[in-house]
This record gives structure tokens, sequence and C-alpha cells, in this order.
DNA sequence: TAGATTGTTAATCGATTAACAATC
DNA sequence: TAGATTGTTAATCGATTAACAATC
């Protein structure tokens, strides 16, 4: 009965299904395989096959997979359809770009309220969310049932804004503030778009390239000087 | 001599030892053991001691690291002195929040210039960063010498604009398009920051926690029951 | 039916953890 | 010196890949 504990690469595989399969469905591609699943992907068919069936069984024999079946049973796998709510705090740069340009609803979430502490925004509302003071925020939370918080004030503010949303019942934050804001063992849920981890990373593939050109060129010289 | 291939796992990790260590030296710290940082980190002394010794021996037995020192070879390590110029493209919510709030230099990197289409903004510029035309690219492009170009346009032109950059010399991209812009095996280095991808995991994580809550509830009722 | 492709079991590979000699 | 902690080798664990019977 209880389902084995699903790896985290699997899962930081499964959106990447999801994601594909809606291009699929789009181009009107009705069957997919695991080895053209994989190819798309650069991911073996075998590995595609195992992620798979650490959930169920999706596909059938000699045919392969319906795109649309699988991307809806991916999308129900992520949770897309339970009707997660959710806040958003700090209407900063990115606050706004998350909701201005992020599409919520597309992944089953729905943004009922932004909170910020700037009297000149609050009492407003960007493309259709309101925006109210944080002073509201425990009076809003103990009335609606919210799954998550979107963290995206300035990092100064993020341990204490953390603070005050466990303390009124959230269990769950994505985090775009470059902090970390729960310990190795909190219970809290914390989902981190850490940029800045993200660009080193960057950082160190292109210094990895570019070494790795560089030690090629040297090589051809060294041959070169040989000859 | 040729260092053996890191692994992506570790790489992923570096970053977050440097974040971590520069709290620590601005706490005024200055040393720490593997396992303390284990500690804060949530990871075992021996992968913190594994990660380190893919690139050198930064530590001292009976004593552990010096803080700031291990920061810097870090820092190195990733890429941070290497002066690494930057473009962006698209200066909509997302690219204007960079802009704006994301310290790129803090990270060794150096934003030059943006580019856009829209009119109204081209010509001037946010933080001190000038707004561009993308006609201007090419010619920008080949008289500079920029490492990596931030993409930040809509979806609908991330594989075009992908195209403009990997022809203008571009090798590597920071992608915050909600797409998949190189091939699996592309030359180029695309570092993605899929917030959809990110979201579906924390909602894949909020499901597994409510369902295990619920099976735990359901659990205690049939004890009661027995009772 | 024959061909294709799944789901799953077994084999391999790689990453993490444990152990310990070296040494500050 | 004794205690602490590293860097590294060996052991374990988990994830990926390969193989194949089942079956559409």
């Amino acid at each position: 009965m209880k389902k084995i504990k699903v790896s985290n690469n699997v899962i930081r595989r499964m959106p990447r299904y999801l994601r594909k399969l809606e291009e699929l469905e789009a181009q009107g591609i009705a069957r997919v395989s695991s080895s053209e699943l994989g190819n798309l992907l650069g991911l073996t068919p075998s590995q595609i096959r195992q992620d798979f069936s650490c959930f169920g069984e999706f596909g059938q024999q000699g045919y392969g997979y319906n795109v649309s079946a699988l991307k809806e049973e991916i999308a129900k796998i992520l949770g897309t359809d339970r009707g997660y709510s959710a806040v958003l705090i700090g209407v900063g740069n990115i606050g706004r770009a998350l909701m201005d340009n992020f599409c919520f609803s597309a992944w089953g979430c729905n943004l009922l309220c932004a909170f910020d502490v700037n009297k000149d925004i609050i009492g407003g509302q960007i493309n259709g969310i309101p925006i109210k003071s944080m002073d509201e925020l425990p009076a809003f939370l103990a009335e609606n049932k919210v799954d998550l918080a979107v963290l995206a004030v300035p990092k100064e503010f993020a341990l204490s804004v953390t603070d005050a949303l466990t303390e009124n019942g959230i269990e769950a934050i994505w985090n775009f503030t470059n902090v970390d804001i729960a310990e190795p063992d909190s219970p809290l849920i914390v989902e981190n778009l850490h940029f800045s981890d993200s660009l080193l990373a960057l950082s160190y593939y292109i210094s990895e390239k570019k070494d790795e050109d560089a030690a090629r060129a040297a090589r051809m010289e060294r041959q070169k000087a040989v000859k």
C-alpha cells in the first residue's frame, strides 16, 4: 500500500517530462516511446521507464505512451490538480515579475493575494491580484486555506518573514531570497530559487570549458612545435 | 595533471558552501570544521571533505578550515575571479528585476549592457546599465568580449534569440525562459532557471506531505476505533 | 502473426558514508 | 604531548543502465 519513497532525482525530472509532453501535444503528436522521449531530453529509455514506474503503469507494450494521457498523469503526480493556493510576500521587482508574468494557474496554483509594507502600493492590485499590508497577513492566513507562500522580500527580512509565516500555519515556502530560511532538519518545506547559486554553477561550467579549450590549444601548439 | 571531471552534484553544492562561508565570515567566525559545516548545511562531514578534495587541500589537520581562506578558494573554483562579462536580453519584468536587484558583480560577473525591442526604453538605462536595440546586438558582441548572455525574453522568442546569440559567438546562456533552448548534445552551455519546474517540485513535496499526514491521521483514527 | 515497446529484474556504475593513518 | 581533524582509501548504498519476458 505505502508507496515507496521516490528519489529527489526522479522528482526533479518529472516537470521536465511534463513540459516536453506539453510541447509534443501542442505539435499534435499523439504517441511517444521512451526512446523518443529519451532522445528529446538526453536521457536513456531505461531511465524514463524506471522513473514512470515509480508512480504506475502509463504505457502500452508495442505502442509506447499516449502523449496527452501521460501528460495528465504526470501533472496529477505533481499535484497540479489539488487546487493549491498561495500568497506572495514582497512586491518588489521579482514579486511583480511573478504576479505579472508567471502563470500560477497553468501549474495548478491559485495566487490569492500579495503582501507588502509599501503604503504606496497597498490597496492596489497587479494583474488582478490585490496587494495588502503585511499587518493583514495573520488574519488573511487564518481565514483562508493557503498552502504555500512565495517569499520575494529583500534578504534582510527573509528570516523574520519566514517566522511570521510559519507562526501563522504556512508549511511550504517558494523562496526567491538568496538566503537559507530553514535549518537542515526543519519540517518547513522550502523550495529555493537561488539565482546566485545558479549563476555560480554557470560560471564554473564556463571556466571548465575555457580551461579545456586552453588545454587543447596548448596541446596542439606543442604538437606543432615538435614537427 | 589533468584534473578528473568533477561531478555535477559536487558543483551544485559549491555555491551553497560559498554562501554559508560568507555568512560565517560576516559573523566574525574564523574557523570551521567539516562537521560544523555539515551541521549547518545538513551534509555529512565526509561528504564535505570529499567535495573539497576534488579541488585541493584547503584544511589543516586538528584545526579545520580557515573560513576566509576557504571562501576565497571556493569563489576561485567557481570562477568569480575570471572577470566574466554578460549581456542581458529582454528588459521585461524579470530582466528589470535582475538589472535592478541582482548583484552580478558580487559573483564576479560584469553586466555590460541590456537589449530589447521596445523603443520606449531603448537608449535609456537601468541601474547604470544601458539598454540598446536588438539590432545593435551583433555589433556589440563583435566589439566586446562577452562570456555569457542572460536570456529573459518572452518564451516565443527564446529559440530565435538563442540562435542570434550563438551565431554571434555566445557560448553560454543563463536561461530564465520556461523553454529548453538547446538540444541534448549541443555545445552551448545552458543554465536553466525554470520557475515552473521549481514550483512543480514544490507542489509535489507539498502533496507528498499532505498524503503522509492524511495517512497518519487515518492510522490514528483506526487505532481509536479498535479501542 | 510479427514487430515494437513496455514494466521489471539484474548488473553496473557512481556517489555517499565510514574508517583510519597522517599530522597539525 | 594529547586531542582534534584532515585527506584519502575502502565499504556501502543508491541510482542508472542493460537485459528480457510479457504483451499490445
